[in-house]
DNA sequence: AGGTCATCTCACC
DNA sequence: GGTGAGATGACCT
């Protein structure tokens, strides 16, 4: 499995992406997406999960690595584009089946990924809508998102109107602020 | 079978 | 505004 990591100029976070690169079918398979605040801690996760670092190079692989981050860029310094459709175009496919296997993960899924950028809805009106009273549950499933922003579970909010929890965590610290950064980048400034 | 959860509602203060 | 108990159900071990 590849990986490569940046640092987008507008956050003061580290995002790292895992794949893997079909040869003969030119598809590359997106793994994961993972934040991180410190350097170090990318590499330490890199070399644990034993990730191979992708270099600068003119292969196809490389190529539609390099435009989706250039996508990702574009869309954190506040462009107008909707990356799940942005990201069909440039044979990226996501590889969720492993993570989403049941019915009730998929369901939600399929309801998260449906939303637009400006977008939000609450876990209530998730559960509204599959028929279901599991809110928690429906937490539990957003929070083993391996494909954040591109699954955009920031725009899931509590029916409380506050911020909700974002990579497993629930109190103040900068995952729940990289969470309303991402909706004040697309316009919601009262978070 | 029992514990863990990125929630909700309702009853208080 | 805030807190705490109870409901809730999927998903782990």
């Amino acid at each position: 499995m590849y990986a490569v990591y940046f640092k987008p100029k507008q956050l003061n976070i580290f995002i790292l992406i895992s794949f893997n690169y079909n040869t003969n079918k030119e598809i590359l398979k997106l793994k994961e997406i993972k934040f991180f605040k410190k350097e170090k801690v990318v590499i330490n996760y890199q070399e644990d999960k034993k990730l191979e670092l992708i270099q600068e190079q003119e292969t196809p692989k490389h190529i539609i690595i390099s435009n989706l981050i250039k996508l990702l860029n574009q869309y954190l310094s506040g462009k107008s584009l909707d990356l799940i459709e942005k990201i069909d175009e440039l044979n990226i496919e996501l590889d969720l089946n492993e993570k989403f296997p049941t019915p009730f993960s998929n369901s939600i899924i399929e309801i998260v990924k449906k939303l637009k950028r400006g977008e939000i809805i609450t876990y209530s009106d998730i559960g509204n809508k599959i028929g279901s009273k599991a809110y928690r549950a429906i937490g539990n499933v957003l929070r083993n998102n391996p494909l954040p922003l591109i699954i955009p579970c920031h725009r899931v909010i509590k029916k409380s109107g506050n911020i909700g929890g974002f990579m497993g965590k629930i109190d103040q610290g900068w995952q729940q602020n990289l969470k309303k950064k991402l909706l004040a980048i697309e316009r919601f400034k009262t978070f």
